[in-house]
RNA sequence: GGGUAGGUACCGAAGUGGUCAAACGGGGCAGACUGUAAAUCUGCUGGCUUACGCCUACGAAGGUUCGAAUCCUUCCCUGCCCA
């Protein structure tokens, strides 16, 4: 299922390749953020052309609006929205933390009011497992407890060790019942695209991968990592991170995390980063990010440069002729900074679009090149490269 | 020509004796955004000043008053109605 084809001498990251049923993903990789099954403003075909390999999809979302059933009765997540490669769904356990009003964890669950009509639901590890395995997405995520920045120590070890009980009730669930529903009875076989490679490895179930927690204390990061491992998921994501946290405890929580964790398994930072946090993420051995930076700083009007992210609505590109960056995207190439601005200050959803597809183009490019850099064994002077002109020579 | 309603900051629009450099919108300028309730949110927006503060300002000019965007006089301009 994953491959460390390369390794970085220098440092601990790896060039890896991870098979789903969807398709291959090559490692270290970006995950565009779809959360309500789509990519806020991107068709499909945009995706496709900016070589997304895989997309998020959000459980909790989903569930609430359509509804699991729904998206069963359309084909599953990936004919639902017309996406045939790989698709990651988040349990949901971060949104009953971000905007759950009134929720109550016990042992069974979490009791909460959705956003939406404040219905009174309960989301379980065995409930989220089923809603994912209802979407048919390739790679499900246990259901954790995220805790707050800061957070007590009595807190996160309940907190930590109460993740890891519900991880055992993901597995028992998925694997005794997730085949009921994954693969779907009488669908064909995905026509995968595979993005780049082939190595003949086939799979016909559904991924699980665990989430470390244990705040950003380290003997309860090591305690997790190591109770999880136990487990044998298919990969591990590195969670607690992207709550408001200092980027120094970020990478804490990934160094106190990694050397407990399987080698031969993707690792996942969830909701990271910027891309020299993703560089230095990858640098501690992270091999998958999702993040909504780059498509929400877009529609904020935030492009990412090799010199550093610029506002494009500011006045400065007012009459800007240039292209955002020197080496463009085909697709964005004909634009000029100033039409760009233009386009946002006029309030039209072109804007959105475009700045969309080019930050999104910014990010998976930078992930092309780190795999190349690794492959090369020039990963640690890639890393310095761009981190320090991303961070010093801010240039309109 | 007569009547009538008005002229407030970049625009629109409140305010009708002191707490007014003037509410609120828009526009403009800047910032934030990290497992997406976000095409959202925050700050600034007369001049000089780090600030205290000073100066200039509510069509124009005079006047009343301790004090005027607010009251009085005249003038200029605009909308509407009548001739």
């Amino acid at each position: 299922m994953f491959e460390v084809l390369a390794t970085d001498p220098a440092s601990k990251a790896r060039r890896g390749r991870l098979t789903t049923a969807h398709g291959v993903v090559e490692t270290p990789v970006f995950m565009p953020v779809g959360t309500q099954g789509a990519v806020k403003t991107l068709h499909p075909d945009e995706l496709r052309l900016l070589g997304t390999e895989i997309v998020l999809g959000n459980t909790y979302h989903l569930w609430l609006r359509p509804g699991e059933d729904v998206i069963r009765l359309l084909g599953g997540l990936h004919a639902f929205c017309a996406w045939d490669r790989p698709i990651l769904t988040d349990s949901g356990g971060f949104q009953v933390w971000s905007l759950a009003r009134i929720r109550k964890i016990n042992e069974e669950g979490v009791k909460f009011q959705n956003h939406l009509d404040g219905t009174p639901m309960l989301l379980s590890p065995e409930k989220s497992m089923e809603i994912q395995a209802a979407l048919g997405s390739d790679i499900a995520m246990l259901f954790d407890e995220c805790p707050p920045y800061p957070c007590e120590r009595d807190y996160a070890e309940q907190s930590t060790a109460l993740t890891t009980r519900w991880a055992e009730r993901c597995k028992s669930w998925h694997a005794e019942r997730a085949g009921e529903f994954f693969p779907r009875p009488g669908e064909r076989q995905p026509a995968t695209t595979k993005p780049t490679g082939q190595n003949g490895i086939t799979v016909k179930r559904q991924l699980l991968f665990g989430i470390v927690q244990g705040s950003t204390y380290a003997d309860l990061r090591e305690q997790s990592a190591r109770d999880l491992s136990a487990l044998d998921f298919d990969g591990y994501a590195i969670g607690g991170v992207s709550v408001g946290e200092p980027e120094a405890e970020m990478f804490r929580a990934i160094e106190h995390s990694e050397p407990f964790l399987p080698p031969h398994k993707p690792r996942y930072a969830m909701g990271l980063g910027t891309p020299p946090q993703m560089l230095e993420m990858i640098a501690r051995g992270v091999d998958m990010f999702d993040c909504v930076h780059p498509t929400r700083s877009a529609r904020h009007g935030l492009a990412f440069t090799p010199d550093g992210p610029i506002h494009i609505k500011n006045a400065e590109f007012e009459k800007d002729p240039a292209p955002l960056t020197g080496d463009c995207h085909p697709h964005l190439a004909p634009f000029s900074r100033a039409y760009l601005r233009h386009l946002y200050k006029a309030g039209e959803i072109l804007a959105l679009r475009l700045l969309s597809f080019h930050n999104l183009d910014f990010y998976l490019r930078l992930m092309r090149g780190a795999r190349e850099a690794i492959e090369a064994g020039t990963f640690s002077d890639f890393r310095a490269a761009f981190c320090e002109r991303y961070q010093t020579n801010r240039v309109p």
